[in-house]
DNA sequence: ACAGCAAAGGTCAAAGAAGGTCAAAGGAGG
DNA sequence: CCTCCTTTGACCTTCTTTGACCTTTGCTGT
């Protein structure tokens, strides 16, 4: 797939440079051979907040758009991600989440994993539709809270 | 009968695979010549996490689905506990069995609180009122399964 | 300074590409 | 006949890809 490629290729390039960089959308783009949205879309899609990256950019003559991957202290994470989670949360972010922890040893993999189990849809199951993404928000919530002690 | 055929090729490609695969519904469906809902069917009735497999998906362009078949590892104590467990499941019952794997060493103290936090009445908060119970049994469940690694 | 143009990146909606769900119809066994 | 499992197909949700159009910014000629 086309934006898991893109993905790995930005990955590649953070790696290269420390965690931090700069490109330029159209000359990505042409390089690739895609849409200039295109690398909109896999930066909106993949490189959230959530997964702990930071954004900037600027338009016009001479623009460009910034990556950078942050690290923060285990308290101010969880903190962060505190705060991120709002009032419901889908399985996807919540995986998001856990292998952000799990990434910056918040959380061992087995933990990772367990948990991620643990909300998974198959897990929350037939919790009433619209209650699923509350409940796992609750949950992970007191997870958070539970890891901060 | 199209389902046990199907989901003996299924299993073979496990074998193949060690216990792990990903799959293209559509693809595998036009391969054996049925529609697409009945490899949904075939997974949803024989790859069932009481079964041992956990099952994710994808979907969109370049989806997939993923099968992982669990090697029943300390199998024997834990299907104990999965099968002991019923429909429903009291925090203080939760407890109870988190306290016992952890004192048999199957979960660390740590996963223990974690899990505790995770399924604590406080977490699961309100949900519909006869849920709660439930969703604790199923959540449990599943970090049953998870376990069995 | 200033107006205007060109060169970025941003947004959004439509089309396309998976997989998910559900209910109705079919069958096998009791 | 009932009941329970299978099979199918219509319709839904989610994720990708593309392209048209918008906004911001730097530069340039006057």
């Amino acid at each position: 797939m086309l934006t898991d490629q893109i993905a790995r290729l930005i990955e590649k390039m953070l790696e290269e440079n420390g965690g931090a960089l700069e490109l330029q959308r159209n000359e990505l783009a042409q390089s690739i051979g895609c849409v200039p949205s295109q690398i909109s879309y896999v930066i909106t899609s993949r490189f959230t907040p959530e997964r702990g990256y930071i954004i900037e950019s600027r338009r016009g003559g001479g623009g460009c758009i910034r990556i950078v991957r942050k690290q923060m202290h285990r308290s101010e994470y969880l903190m962060h991600f505190f705060h991120a989670v709002g009032n419901t949360l889908e399985q996807s972010e919540a995986s998001a989440y856990l292998c952000n922890l799990r990434d910056n040893d918040i959380i061992t993999p087995r933990e990772a994993t367990l948990l991620s189990r643990a909300i998974s849809d198959a897990a929350l199951g037939d919790v009433v539709p619209a209650g699923r993404a509350t409940v796992r928000a609750q949950i992970f919530k007191h997870v958070l809270l539970s890891l901060m002690q």
